[in-house]
RNA sequence: GGGUUUGUGGUCUAGUUCGGUUAUGACACCUCCUUGACAUGGAGGAGGCCGGCAGUUCAAAUCUGCCCAAACCCA
């Protein structure tokens, strides 16, 4: 490292150059503590215009990981180019702590369990847990530049938001929207909660597969019969069993229907019932129905009215029902069951057998169907409208809609939302304990908890008892992550109404998520939004893929591929980790590059070392003099019309999210055409004193540089902007460059740097030095008034620039088609052209071409190819649209 | 089992909406060059016929169909 850095950042000194090499060591903590202490990232409320994005708020359930950089990364580059563009930006940072995951992190932090504590007791430990690891991620956030104003901020257990909750809920009760029902429920033993459907996933699990015989008592049609077999993977809920069902096209067991049977072990007799959803393919194709193995069994059981018996309790426990094995774990129940029927002869036979579970997400445990009294929120009569509202909204990219779409398409379950937890927000319920009336908290006086608060009654308005019960049950943890929009807006009531603290900032412009919760955070929002204030809480809504690891496989855990941010930032520049970020399609998944961080630490490199330069040649570049457009030398104004083109080019690419094409497309311009050209000529006519001209224009284009990419790489450019100019405000906080107007020959100018391109070429292919000197060259070509330029930047003596045709011998070699023309005028001729003209037969005709003696083409058809031939002094180069022809 | 998305040189990627001449760029690789901002630089080179097959067309990476592979979502 370089020991010149020791220059303390307070003090710009325009005079002081730059030097040495770039430090992000120690330049980039400097700026994030800056920022959090200049508060450079505040929202300003009385901004004329804003831009508000609804950040993600991370679970708090462990450390920061890639997805959580690569994510937090892309809504800083909207949140950076916005708040240049328009002003302020509303960029809030939340913790979603109230939910499971918090509960099981702090169960396994602490090593306990929260059936052992007071509910108030374990959300205590809840909150200490949670805040250690808040603390540490918010540290993490800052060191990656995530430019969050940290004057706004939320948990979601803290009290505003458990109020924000409970109103919601209270709100979409009135509007009809909710209902308390007692049903089957999808169900978590090993969390002892009710689950919502996209809570549960597969798991492919290895089990056996039971053949059980089961004692007929009668057949259907009178007929003779002894036994049959069942074959289950589940013994352990023949207690529960109710009915035993045949395919209607099962010819081998049609007698069976209408007969009745005997269960194994528990002697419960059972119907024998005909329905076509009895998969034929499986086991023995007679099936037994149990209340509940599993999303048929409730079919059956209310499609044929069935009787219930409940063999396994919240716990995963078995009951009563269960006779002797109550007590058990399903577990042990069903290794017992097992081998009492083996001892009493009726398991035929026991296989191993893979298939696949349904588990909840966040303990892997196999979910059970249990019939419990839960609060739901009707979505199933509405799918149409919520398609409708998805439909609003801008997605970026659009085809992830269609997993809104199908997600809704698909849906089956209204939305339970209630969990049988310690830690969340309160129904904010109580029942009249007599006639179990429904008693709702009053809105002025949320958050309530029931089970210490008292209801806002003295007496039940339906019976007039006075005793109430609390309800004891939580929200599901999306039924608030799902209000964020509003929670950013300070959604409240006030007075009989709804308010809002900050009305500007609904709906949010930005919705930045992953795709892997477009059916959970995404849909709920839009939902619950909607519901709620009849719109759409969202402009637009940006996915983002999944962080893969260099070999395009997912990082996890098992498979001990996971790459820690840390482990990167320990080797790498913030900024270098940002231009790695910055390389990716939004929406596609994206896999960790070392050579992206390798090629981000070289952009900045070369971008200090370009500044370094400019710094050198304009010593006065604080206080440099616009040069008005007339004034400027004509090279000077190429330059900064091709600037022209470069921002509006890249700030379209931000205004669509193309951060990949805005990386590629500013550096390739930064690099090629600002370093590799202008600066080359820049320096030269520095060279021979000061050029008014010149020097406008170099801090021009560098003070606009550093602002294209200051979203990307916010370190280095804010380091540069307030070294090199002096400037005393943040470049986060200036105004987003916009075109200047500047017009020049563009086409010339092109012409101009190809011969530029092609003389450092023959330098390099001649042995010379890239500053030797050049006798004398000729351009044959349109380079306007460019000669000159080139002439210094290339160390040319003289030049002579002219547009004639070259003084040289030309042999037609080949012509060249333009398809799109010769193809729909000839059709299936184009075979016989281009044979003809690959002979050899076509003469050149004035303007047109005739091929074969038989097709004529005309002029804007053909191209006719030359291979030139220079036998003079010198040596002739060609480049696209010049030919050039060059003496040492 | 169904659906969605993706499949371009060794790696990553542009181009695919509205088919059209030599398929873009970066990283890696090879050769050459100490040039006074930068060797984390510059010049040049090799490497792909666009997952496979079939079709439409004068013309297909681009349109259609089928197949294969992967990821995700849902059964």
């Amino acid at each position: 490292m370089s020991d010149t850095q020791d220059r303390p950042t307070d003090e710009p000194d325009t005079d002081q150059q730059l030097d040495g090499e770039y430090d992000p060591e120690t330049v980039e903590p400097n700026w994030q503590q800056q920022w959090v202490e200049d508060e450079t990232y505040a929202y300003d409320v009385d901004a004329d215009t804003r831009y508000s994005i609804d950040t993600p708020p991370p679970t708090v359930s462990g450390n920061l990981h890639m997805g959580h950089l690569y994510q937090f990364t892309l809504q800083d580059f909207v949140a950076r180019y916005r708040r240049m563009k328009e002003g302020t930006v509303y960029f809030p940072f939340g913790y979603d702590d109230n939910g499971i995951a918090s509960e099981r992190l702090t169960e396994r932090e602490l090593g306990i369990n929260h059936s052992d504590y007071e509910r108030r007791e374990f959300q205590e430990k809840c909150r200490d847990v949670c805040q250690d690891y808040e603390d540490a991620f918010t540290k993490d956030i800052q060191s990656l530049a995530i430019s969050v104003d940290w004057d706004n901020t939320y948990k979601t257990i803290e009290p505003r938001v458990q109020r924000t909750s409970q109103l919601s809920f209270l709100d979409l009760y009135e509007q009809g929207r909710e209902y308390q029902q007692r049903a089957p429920t999808i169900w978590c033993p090993d969390c002892e909660t009710a689950i919502s459907q996209v809570e549960q996933e597969d798991l492919n699990k290895h089990t056996k597969f039971n053949d059980i015989a089961f004692d007929i008592v009668e057949t259907g049609d009178g007929s003779d019969g002894d036994q049959f077999t069942i074959s289950t993977t589940r013994p352990e809920l023949l207690p529960a069993c109710v009915s035993v069902f045949v395919h209607p096209d099962d010819d081998e067991n049609q007698h069976l229907v209408g007969g009745t049977a005997r269960v194994p072990l528990f002697g419960q007799e059972v119907p024998i019932i005909e329905d076509d959803r009895v998969d034929l393919e499986t086991g023995s194709g007679l099936v037994m129905c149990c209340t509940f193995g599993d999303q048929t069994d409730i079919e059956w059981y209310q499609a044929h009215d069935l009787d219930l018996r409940i063999a396994i309790d919240e716990s995963g426990t078995m009951t009563d029902v269960a006779d002797e094995y109550e007590g058990l774990t399903t577990h042990e129940a069903r290794e017992a069951i097992i081998e009492d029927l083996d001892d009493a002869g009726y398991l035929l036979e026991s296989r191993d057998h893979e298939h696949t579970v349904q588990v909840h997400e966040r303990c892997d445990e196999e979910v059970e169907y249990l019939v419990t009294e839960q609060w739901y929120v009707k979505l199933l009569d509405k799918k149409d409208e919520y398609l409708e509202a998805g439909r609003e909204m801008d997605w970026f990219p659009d085809k992830m809609f269609t997993r809104y779409e199908h997600w809704i398409e698909g849906l089956e379950w209204d939305w339970c939302i209630s969990r049988q937890r310690d830690s969340g927000i309160p129904f904010p319920v109580w029942y009249c304990d007599d006639c179990g009336e429904i008693i709702f908290a009053d809105r002025d006086e949320l958050p309530v908890d029931p089970l210490s608060d008292d209801p806002p009654v003295d007496a039940c308005p339906e019976c007039g008892h006075s005793e109430f019960v609390p309800e004891e049950d939580v929200f599901d943890t999306w039924a608030t992550s799902s209000l964020t929009p509003l929670i950013n807006a300070g959604w409240d009531w006030d007075d009989g109404e709804f308010t809002y603290d900050n009305p500007e900032l609904y709906p949010s412009n930005l919705r930045p998520q992953g795709h892997d919760i477009i059916s959970f955070w995404l849909f709920h929002t839009v939902i619950k939004c909607y519901e709620h204030t009849d719109e759409v809480p969202f402009e637009h809504v940006m996915i983002n893929g999944m962080v893969l690891d260099e070999n395009r496989e997912a990082m996890s855990k098992s498979k001990g591929n996971v790459i820690a941010p840390s482990e990167v930032l320990e080797n790498f520049p913030v900024d270098a980790a940002r231009y790695w970020a910055a390389g990716t399609s939004i929406g596609d998944d994206f896999p960790y590059r070392k050579g992206d961080l390798e090629a981000g630490e070289r952009l900045l490199q070369k971008l200090w070392n370009a500044s370094r330069l400019v710094d050198q040649l304009t010593p006065q570049a604080g206080t440099v003099e616009e040069v008005p457009e007339t004034e400027l030398a004509e090279i000077d104004r190429w330059l900064l019309a091709e600037l022209d083109e470069t921002v509006d080019l890249v700030t379209e690419r931000f205004e669509n999210y193309e951060f990949s094409k805005a990386r590629t497309e500013l550096r390739d311009f930064f690099w090629s055409t600002f370093c590799d050209d202008y600066l080359e000529i820049a320096k030269q006519r520095l060279d021979s004193g000061p050029n008014p001209s010149t020097e406008f224009t170099l801090v021009r284009a560098h003070r606009t540089f550093l602002k294209l990419f200051a979203p990307l790489l916010p370190h280095i450019t804010e380091e540069l902007w307030t070294r090199v100019y002096g400037e005393e405000a943040s470049v986060h906080t200036s105004d987003w460059p916009t075109a200047g107007g500047y017009e020049a020959d563009l086409q010339a100018g092109e012409t101009a740097m190809a011969v530029i391109s092609a003389l450092r070429g023959y330098k390099s292919d001649n042995g010379l030095a890239l500053n030797a000197p050049l006798s004398n060259v000729k351009i044959f070509g349109h380079v306007g008034e460019f000669a000159e330029p080139v002439a210094e930047a290339m160390h040319v003596d003289e030049i002579e620039a002219t547009e004639d045709e070259p003084e040289i011998t030309t042999e037609i070699s080949g012509v060249d088609l333009d398809y799109s023309l010769v193809g729909p005028e000839f059709g299936n001729e184009v075979g016989d052209i281009d044979a003809a003209i690959e002979a050899g037969e076509f003469e050149v005709d004035g303007d047109s071409l005739l091929v074969g003696g038989e097709y004529e083409l005309g002029a804007d058809m053909f191209e006719i190819e030359r291979t030139r031939i220079y036998s003079g002094e010198g040596q002739m180069i060609e480049t696209e649209h010049a030919v050039v022809i060059v003496q040492e």
